[in-house]
DNA sequence: TTTATTTGATAGCAATACTATCACATAAAA
DNA sequence: TTTTATGTGATAGTATTGCTATCAAATAAA
């Protein structure tokens, strides 16, 4: 059995539904594989179009700029992540666990699950990193916003939240703790990469070392 | 008496030193201005040229992009903030009260000091909080980083990560907090404005709570 | 078989990101 | 006081980017 997961995405953000046709799932594929390659800025609509062998104007008929691209590919994530995690902490009951297997998810590089969608996972794990905060970190966020752009990425954070407040319902700052957890899991991974003193797996550059880490961090501030 | 402070920059940062002649103070200057009016994807020379009075070529004359000017006034506030920090910690000798203060610095809007330079220290502090990312989120972090475009702000996480050292010379994660804390004081406080439910902060909007939610994690992780 | 949908191909335009050149003013050096 | 260096203004030009519009061919649905 090969089971189709479907992410049910904002019609605000495509002009046409890019899961519709084979050109949309190509962009869709071949955008993350050249937004990897060439960072977020150097990407344009016109390398992706000679990239899949169709033009420019074929691009902007799925999407209205590589901003909103970006976009629903952060989007897309989230909700991919969200998935994973209700997934896999399906049927545990201590919220300890579930918050450490969620740690564990969020600071986990993925494998690229072929048979599911067209997406790999693994690059895409990889775009958030580097590029997810240019989604948000933009003078329309606002207006972004507004157009629930961003809800798959609040929808996480609330799930996170709640397993800490299961955790420690005393705990004052479940939503910061969230997001603090989320942002962190990607940014000491791109700084051990990139700018390995600011962190402390400079050396070994290993993602187990940053989910102890963040273990810590959390588990310091809700067993207090 | 006016004193003048005075930020040694790295050389490789401009073209010609902006520290040096009238055009360059006034690029610094509205450089800043015109960031925090337009946000960064939509701030040009062409526009700043205009809103100076002088000509494109003008500006290229001190800098080769725009990236490279935003790298040098985040690299100007980093190695202000740590001037900051250094001042007002000065003869404090426990290190809690220290990175207390810390924390406060970081967190706080700053006034601009108008005496000192012309840059306005307050809109560039919110520059910092929604572009100074873009900095280091780039393909090129690795030459830029070698370069050592990047020391002032490891120079500063350097001396928090030894404040924390010195609380709790036992604590594993000294360098990996002291990041969390610079990028949490900063991306908690776009979020209480921006993306009100990924914090606890959306009611009240003030910097005070972002103030405790980051004492209580430091000082859980090191106080256990 | 008609009609709607999707794509490819081409054109074009305004804005962006630069580089190059020449001339003028001014201030420091000879 | 003349020479020389320095900083700025003005203009021009080019490649790329970001985006819109139009037309025709191919294919699939009615």
């Amino acid at each position: 059995m090969k089971l189709q997961l479907q992410i049910k995405m904002n019609e605000a953000l495509f002009v046409r539904n890019p899961e519709s046709s084979e050109l949309g799932k190509n962009i869709l594929k071949h955008s993350v594989e050249l937004i990897y390659e060439a960072g977020f800025e150097a990407f344009t609509f016109k390398k992706l179009a000679t990239k899949i062998g169709t033009t420019e104007a074929g691009i902007y008929r799925y999407f209205e700029n590589k901003h909103k691209l970006l976009v629903y590919l952060t989007a897309w994530y989230w909700g991919w992540l969200e998935f994973q995690i209700s997934f896999h902490t399906n049927n545990i009951d201590n919220p300890s666990v579930k918050l450490k297997r969620v740690i564990n998810l969020l600071a986990t590089a993925v494998e690229d699950d072929e048979e599911t969608t067209h997406i790999n996972e693994s690059l895409l794990h990889q775009i958030i990193i580097s590029e997810g905060s240019k989604a948000y970190l933009t003078k329309q966020v606002g207006e972004d916003n507004q157009q629930q752009f961003f809800k798959p990425y609040k929808d996480l954070c609330a799930v996170i939240g709640n397993i800490i407040s299961e955790c420690n319902p005393t705990y004052k700052y479940p939503k910061s703790l969230a997001s603090t957890i989320i942002e962190m899991a990607h940014f000491q991974n791109f700084f051990m990469n990139h700018l390995p003193s600011l962190t402390d797996f400079g050396d070994t550059k290993e993602e187990s070392e940053i989910i102890a880490f963040l273990n810590d961090l959390v588990f310091s501030s809700l067993n207090k």
